[in-house]
DNA sequence: CAGTGGTCTAGACCACTGC
DNA sequence: CAGTGGTCTAGACCACTGT
């Protein structure tokens, strides 16, 4: 392999100064990036890089540091350094909450996911009545007690996304909404059987670096962002009925949206 | 200082299996979370928490590091480590390509910033002929030669966003759309001028880490993801007329969207 | 100038993986 | 067991900031 890495990686600039540690890096990165290094495959290990560069090994510690923070690569203690393959890619349509989904009888999620021959699975589900945060407070239109929904997705084992779904206590309590299973078509078709037929969505998205709550929860890759949708439902009289906060793995989904023109 | 960051940190649990490196980002993080550190103010120096903690200063720079790469932190060379304040927010609504802002005459952009009280720039614009990529020729059904727009936006100086449109060459040349002023309205306007009016755009929404070209274009700082949004144009007659492919600084940007729940 | 963060060294010991 | 990455030390010298 040492002769392999010799022709892999280029050689130090000791007159630039840029800094050893980031051409380092730059090697490593121009390697993956034209594909002398593939997805999957094992980088030079840390011992190799160490006579190759003859450097420190905090140093290429250090570079490699660098391309995990990018999310280009992956440290497996024991085992080496690999180049991160391109997770499967969920593709989130805006018609998903369209009602003719709805009346197909089951969940988006589970719909969604066993079409593409996925596994899912749903987790971590807490229901209970919560004094909501000024935010959510504000979105729901001054509402001073809810009915909060948490949840986890998971697809074939893997942790994909989390929610909380909010609804107005009052709305909510004595319906199937306060239930574990909320039934077919889930909680938008409970609310539209209950006088708040629905008419728009509102969703906003953010991106950042996740909390380490959030790394946890979502089994989150360094170098990884997640995606923070805040969703409120509209029903036909105007009122907002519910606001789902949800924080997803960045990717894993490509957010998909139509545009008006007119 | 020293006796306000014993009371601001916490001391080390030394039999817990929780990196020592860790602990100490746990309570700078804490400290952050709480409020205990505001927004702008300076953490405490590497020497300080060497000496408050007892660890050797390469130790303290891994926790700092760790914060770095959460965007919770910025460290400025020579003056210290500070809190990331949140920068003000543009915020990106559904409608901002309808038509009646057109017809107003200023670019969408330009528009929105003067009402927001930020001066606009625009800058690094190149036009220029080119063969796109598999992915954009395939969006605009199997184009061969397009115009391609390159551009930066800034607000007050600071660059927010970079922006690639291709048009189709066919439909671009010849026309100001081809020029580095497209007029007012922009390019869409001049796209309904030229027998092309607009039906709807579709919008596909990523966020990952920035590559370093990305970093320096829109000098982001450690820990910020990058939005890639690629929009495409519809014609009435269901024709591809530009695709836009923007990297956005994500804790700049929400992106509000309106789904409809028919 | 003193104080700050940035880079780098040359070791040490540990924990995990796979044979 | 050998090889990998994870943590940590105790120094060194440098570059930048502000007074």
């Amino acid at each position: 392999m040492s002769t392999e890495s010799a022709a892999l990686l280029g050689t130090l600039d000791p007159t630039g100064d840029r800094a050893v540690f980031r051409q380092i890096a730059d090697h490593l990165r121009e390697a993956i990036e034209k594909g002398r290094l593939r997805e999957n495959e094992q980088i030079p290990s840390e011992t190799m890089l160490v006579e190759h560069y003859g450097v420190a090994r905090m140093t290429v510690r250090h570079a490699i540091g660098v391309l995990q923070s990018e999310g280009l690569v992956l440290a497996e203690h024991g085992r080496g350094v690999f180049v991160r393959p391109r997770p499967p890619v969920r593709r989130l349509a805006s018609d998903r909450f369209a009602r003719r989904h709805r009346e197909l009888g089951k969940a988006a999620f589970i719909a969604e996911a066993e079409q593409a021959g996925s596994r899912p699975e749903v987790d971590s589900i807490i229901i209970r009545e919560e004094r909501p945060s000024r935010d959510i407070s504000t979105r729901l239109g001054a509402t001073r007690k809810v009915l909060a929904r948490h949840r986890r997705y998971l697809l074939d084992g893997q942790p994909v996304e989390t929610a909380v779904s909010y609804i107005p206590l009052d709305i909510a309590r004595g319906t199937p909404i306060a239930e574990a299973n909320t039934g077919p078509g889930g909680i938008y078709a409970r609310l539209e059987e209950t006088g708040h037929p629905l008419s728009r969505f509102d969703e906003e998205v953010r991106a950042r670096m996740p909390t380490p709550d959030e790394t946890r929860a979502l089994r989150l890759a360094p170098g990884v962002p997640v995606f923070h949708l805040i969703r409120t439902a509209y029903d036909t009289g105007g009122r907002a009925v519910e606001v789902c906060d949800t924080i997803m793995a960045a990717d894993a989904y490509v957010l998909a949206y139509t545009l008006p023109a007119s």
